[in-house]
DNA sequence: GCACATTTTAAACATGCGTTTTAATTTAAA
DNA sequence: TTTAAATTAAAACGCATGTTTAAAATGTGC
């Protein structure tokens, strides 16, 4: 009944798993042809190489969530007053979206974004900023709608500082769940994460500046 | 007129300045000990493994900073009144102290503990949190002092979106600093950055939980 | 100045990595 | 069914890593 999954994907798929868990630099062909259940060669032979891979891995993310994301800042740019908290709300659909295609969608795409951004070697990071460019300055543009007394170099910070909370919480997400849980005997689904991280973020752009 | 430097220390300073720049996993012995012009075997002789030299750096900084951080935040559980501006603002003094004694000391520890918080192996969060768990329990209630209608989970979650957005602007901080150069014609020194971070910080800590 | 411990050195070791090669196999078209 | 192309498979390559070894050099106490 079930399809036949091609050798690529089974590739991408092993490989966005393992990524999101070790990050890029730490996970290795060979672990995951092992989990695809694949020969070690045929990466090199599908995709060319691993850096050819781990962009492969992110684009199938970006592809999806980018208009998605660039369809509700449009929609949010129509109406008469915006908010940082709206801006930030953006989110939530694609991110939605985003988790009924893959189940582990957003962790994945967040851990991924984080490991490409902490990427030093910049390769990833040229190719994300390419792709996420755009996005970026229309995020840019509605949070200084939203809060027109700060500056753009204020501003430019401060989206780093929510993109490095963002990542960085979803990155540590697992031990964090985990330390969360026996700290508190409360577990906290992935998905209830954006739930206190939104106003959080929300906070701290709208904070004065100094 | 200049003491002899020990191959330990040595071996400890190149470390660290490759450590923050390059990370833990991306920095060889090799590189390490060819900064340093010392033997290649000798950090092995000296510290036993790569492992044991990352603690040795991570502790160099923990002993600075710890008693420091624990100062201010006994200093200020003596005032009548405690925001959460104040509790972060404890930081201030101690990563001055250290940049006193080192010139990139801030930079260099945080991030270091940057990418000890990413380390998922986690031999190496285990070791901080062994350091650092008295320093966040204190910080966790100074915390709750200012903010006393936040619930714990709630704030164990805030104080991660802190550490999160604060070491990833510190990881990033170069690219970031050149990208901000670049795009804003203004350079952004890094104890500047913390200045930009504490309203960040506090703005988000303080927002409503919903 | 000698004997012993400490430290430095150079070389090799074992392992894992991304990649390439070459042959076997499967797939698809004629 | 035959033939050519696409894919899979196993093995090896070249390189970099952390670590170990054993000899040389240096320092130290008597």
């Amino acid at each position: 009944m079930s399809k036949r999954v091609s050798t690529k994907d089974k590739i991408l798929n092993a490989a966005e798993a393992l990524f999101a868990e070790h990050g890029f630099e730490q996970t290795s062909l060979r672990q995951i042809t092992a989990d695809a259940e694949v020969n070690l060669a045929s990466v090199n032979y599908h995709f060319g190489s691993k850096k050819a891979l781990i962009q492969a891995v992110m684009a199938r993310y970006l592809e999806v969530l980018m208009p998605a994301l660039d369809r509700e800042l449009a929609k949010l740019s129509e109406q008469p007053q915006v908010t940082t908290r709206a801006v930030f709300d953006c989110f939530r659909s694609p991110l939605n979206e985003l988790r009924q295609v893959r189940k582990h969608g957003p962790t994945i795409f967040l851990s991924l974004l984080g490991y490409a951004y902490a990427d030093i070697q910049g390769h990833l990071r040229r190719y994300t900023m390419d792709h996420f460019g755009d996005v970026m300055q229309n995020l840019l543009a509605a949070l200084h709608v939203a809060n027109p007394n700060l500056s753009p170099v204020d501003m430019f910070w401060r989206l780093h500082f929510v993109l490095g909370a963002t990542v960085f919480a979803q990155v540590s997400g697992p031990a964090l769940r985990e330390i969360a849980a026996a700290d508190f005997g409360e577990a906290i689904a992935a998905d209830q994460m954006i739930d206190r991280l939104i106003p959080f973020l929300a906070g701290g752009v709208d904070a004065p500046s100094r």
